[in-house]
DNA sequence: GACGGCTCCAAA
DNA sequence: AACTTTTGGAGCCGTC
């Protein structure tokens, strides 16, 4: 395996031949910033790993000069899963001071003045030198030094060519159209007002709100306020959330909600994010890998690519001639955690497509309902309501699934540090629940300092019982997409991205590809195909399956 | 006027 | 229907 390092010299680039250790393998090429993509391309065709510090600003411009690269080694979100992994905990990397490629992607994206996307005249610091060259040494030495290098080096691998998905995907962008966007915003809102005024159909609303409550000057988008005249009018509520206010039986109540509603769509997605997030009939969100503690990609810019509501999905239309693929993978984070604990009897239970009913089916809860809820309170923690009242049902029947979690919880309510299948650890608790633990334990503690010890231990358990499943299916999501698109390339027949089936959005658990009408078939199957290759490169011979819902649409609306 | 904390809601 | 996890963003409101 041949890798070439990439980073910045005075008035050029260096790209340089590296062995598989780091040691340097010949002398370095310089090109000048105008030689640089097609100095990639050249070598491309010897298909090496790039290496660079930072894939979302190399890559960007590489794509813009229409020149792909098949794999690389994203320094930066390598740098650090090693440096909190419990597989690599002994390494001189993880044990070295902090350094400047601690820093996350969300930190450097929150800095503005820092850089810009394509200014490479003005890099930071641990870029002008041969820092890239060091820490790469470095970094394949905690490897190499890992309890399970394969291990480590998959997730390494999957968490780099998520990163080349995610830079694919923001230079393509997700095909919108903004005039259907438009009709839907005016079909709720009635017509784009002018400047900073109300919609005429938000207004009415608000008219009938303030009738209703006989509070003419409401501003009902204050809490405060909306409590105060909720009170008058005799509504005893503490919070005014959406599903508290449904318990209630008021004629003020359906134009309140309905309130929420638009101003909801308004405010989040209205014109104003149609206008400064869609450009030439695409959305480019800014997608940030490894942006999520536990490993999920997080989004930032306004654009809130993560949370795109269902609502407007009918605006996200395929091209003329084109349809897209939509896949979302059924029950995922349940199939992790059989899988993670290698209990068989609940693997067995979602052998046959859904494992809700599968657990009905072993006889550990009456309903499918049931079984839902009762899964979540094991992923998720819960002690009261319905869910912790049926969770531990489950333990009879999945006693090994179950202890996964608890033991989890346990580490977490300890202190501790747990890791995700591939070796992703959680990180440690601050130094403020430290000392309030410190001093419940302590002989001058109060019975108020231990309650609050108690209630901070345990939250600390729920995020690291979560961290475990969360973490390990953001890690099959990774090689899902890593695996598909590489399928995807292999179907392009060398055309270039966005003249072929190409990656478009992905969600946690779903993934949207756009691709010419006559390749259906073939996208499907290449998504399929991808999913089971990703099953069996984390669990390996383990009869885990992760069934697919697949769907071939005009618009995104109307999958699911 | 900037900033941080809070509430609320969208997604998985 | 929530409960129980991880997020980002808008708007409000008190503080500086």
């Amino acid at each position: 395996m041949v890798f070439v390092a990439v980073f910045s010299l005075p008035g050029g680039i260096a790209l340089q031949r590296l062995a598989h250790d780091g040691a340097l393998d010949g002398d370095a090429q310089a090109v000048a910033e105008v030689d640089f993509a097609p100095a990639v391309a050249a070598l491309e065709r010897q298909h090496p790993r790039w290496v660079w510090d930072d894939t979302s600003r190399w890559y960007a411009r590489l794509l813009e000069a229409h020149v792909r690269v098949e794999r690389c080694v994203d320094l930066r979100l390598s740098h650090a899963i090693l440096r909190n992994s419990s597989l690599t905990a002994g390494s001189a990397l993880a044990t070295a001071p902090g350094c400047s490629w601690d820093g996350s992607a969300l930190e450097r994206l929150q800095k503005p003045t820092e850089h810009t996307l394509f200014d490479l005249d003005e890099m930071p610091a641990n870029d002008v030198t041969e820092d890239t060259l060091a820490e790469f040494a470095t970094q394949r030495a905690a490897i190499a030094g890992a309890e399970d290098p394969a291990r480590i080096g998959l997730l390494l691998a999957a968490e780099s060519a998520g990163a080349l998905v995610a830079a694919e995907m923001m230079y393509s962008g997700l095909p919108w159209r903004a005039d259907i966007h438009n009709e839907i915003l005016e079909s709720h809102l009635g017509p784009r007002p002018i400047s900073g005024r109300r919609p005429v159909l938000l207004d009415a609303t608000l008219r009938r709100l303030r009738a209703e409550l006989e509070a003419p000057a409401l501003n009902p988008d204050s809490p405060s306020e909306l409590l105060k005249a909720l009170a008058v009018a005799g509504l005893m509520v503490t919070s005014t959330r959406s599903w508290e206010l449904k318990k209630l039986k008021h004629p003020a109540i359906e134009p309140l909600l309905e309130y929420k509603k638009l101003a909801r769509l308004l405010t989040a997605n209205g014109w104003h994010w149609l206008d400064s997030n869609v450009r030439d009939g695409r959305f480019h969100p800014e997608y940030v890998p490894g942006g999520v503690v536990t490993g999920r990609w997080a989004s930032t810019g306004g654009g809130g690519a993560l949370q795109l509501p269902k609502q407007i999905r009918g605006a996200v239309v395929a091209d003329p001639g084109w349809k897209f693929v939509v896949a979302d993978a059924s029950q995922l984070e349940p199939r992790i955690l059989a899988a993670l604990s290698g209990d068989r009897r609940m693997v067995e239970a979602g052998s046959a497509g859904d494992l809700y009913a599968g657990i009905v089916a072993g006889g550990a809860v009456e309903t499918r309902d049931q079984a839902k809820v009762a899964m979540l309170g094991a992923m998720y923690g819960a002690t009261s309501g319905e869910s912790g009242r049926l969770m531990p049902r489950l333990t009879k029947t999945y006693p090994r699934a179950i202890a996964m979690v608890e033991e989890a919880a346990r580490a977490g309510e300890r202190g501790e540090v747990v890791t995700t299948r591939l070796g992703r650890s959680s990180p440690r608790p601050g130094a403020a629940w430290h000392a309030n633990q410190a001093d419940a334990s302590g002989e001058t503690g109060t019975e108020a300092d231990a309650s609050r010890a108690r209630g901070q231990a345990r939250s600390w358990g729920r995020f690291t019982r979560n961290f475990i499943v969360q973490g390990s299916a953001a890690e099959w999501a990774l090689c899902w997409m890593a695996n598909l698109r590489r399928g995807l390339q292999e179907l392009s027949g060398g055309a270039w991205i966005t003249d072929s089936p190409h990656l478009v959005f992905f969600m946690h658990d779903e993934v949207v590809v756009h691709c010419p009408a006559s390749r259906v078939d073939a996208v499907e199957a290449a998504i399929r195909t991808a999913a089971e290759e990703a099953g069996q490169l984390m669990f390996g011979a383990l009869p885990v399956t992760f069934p697919l819902t697949v769907a071939i649409v005009d618009d995104y609306g109307k999958a699911k």
